[in-house]
DNA sequence: CTTGACGTTGACGTAAACGTAAAGCACGAT
DNA sequence: ATCGTGCTTTACGTTTACGTCAACGTCAAG
């Protein structure tokens, strides 16, 4: 038995990822999947597999499909040239970029959540203590 | 002359952002924003200015408008009452619990885009070097 | 007094990302 | 043979987040 790769249905992976039929297919329509077919039926390999972990992460980041697009194919075309490969470094140093001023929008966010629990949880204990508020 | 508190006009705010007008009135359709009036005509103060900074914050990070309104509201809100202060705590914890996993999202894709570099500019060197292609 | 610059309120349009039928094929089980 | 289950395509509907007119008010400058 050579080595027989598994394959998933469209029903598998929705399970899994926790997405609708609709939306797979939906993103085979804008080519961020291209799966094979038996028949008319949709069979998924892992490499389709691993793209719909990618294509979910990108969404929960927010960024659009057509975004992501880019981001998935950077992932798997072989360059082949030296030219290819400047302009997939040039692409990765956009996308690093990107996401390094998304971080920093959320540990800027943190620290200011990080305040104001301090604050809430200095009134609650005034509150507690004599019923009296703090400065807020 | 009292402290008299600096305000912006919806085209100042526009710029200081770049965003369209259409899109603070949308904010303040939302409940967003609630600059107070003069005549029919909006002044922004300094509070409303940093719920702008606030807002175009959450959409950078992919947040919908509905739930930035709940965000905002939550540093906004006098708590007054233990209740309400319980309440907003626990709303801090659920906000920091989705962004440190979007964080974690972030974090995961910049490893991984600095493994592809890796590969790439191995690649690029071999290239460079004798013209063979290294494993991909 | 009219012209601009800047503001206002509708109200319809649009792009993205699917949701939601409707209608049909394929195939194993009863 | 027909029934259910799972898959397919086609196609119109929906929500979000505004864009884009249209039509009008207002106030200082020429």
């Amino acid at each position: 038995m050579t080595t027989r790769e598994r394959t998933w249905s469209i029903a598998e992976l929705a399970t899994e990822f926790d997405v609708t039929h609709r939306t797979l297919r939906h993103y085979e329509d804008l080519g961020l999947l291209c799966p094979d077919r038996r028949g008319t039926t949709r069979v998924f390999d892992r490499r389709d597999r691993t793209r719909v972990g990618l294509i979910l992460r990108g969404r929960r980041l927010g960024f659009t499909l057509e975004e992501i697009r880019k981001i998935v194919d950077m992932y798997d075309n072989q360059p082949g040239k030296a030219g290819q490969l400047q302009y997939l470094l040039g692409q990765i140093t956009d996308r690093r970029e990107d996401l390094q001023a998304r971080r920093k929008d959320i540990d800027d966010s943190l620290h200011e959540l990080a305040d104001l629990e301090r604050r809430c949880a200095a009134d609650l204990e005034s509150i507690r203590a004599n019923g009296s508020t703090s400065t807020r």
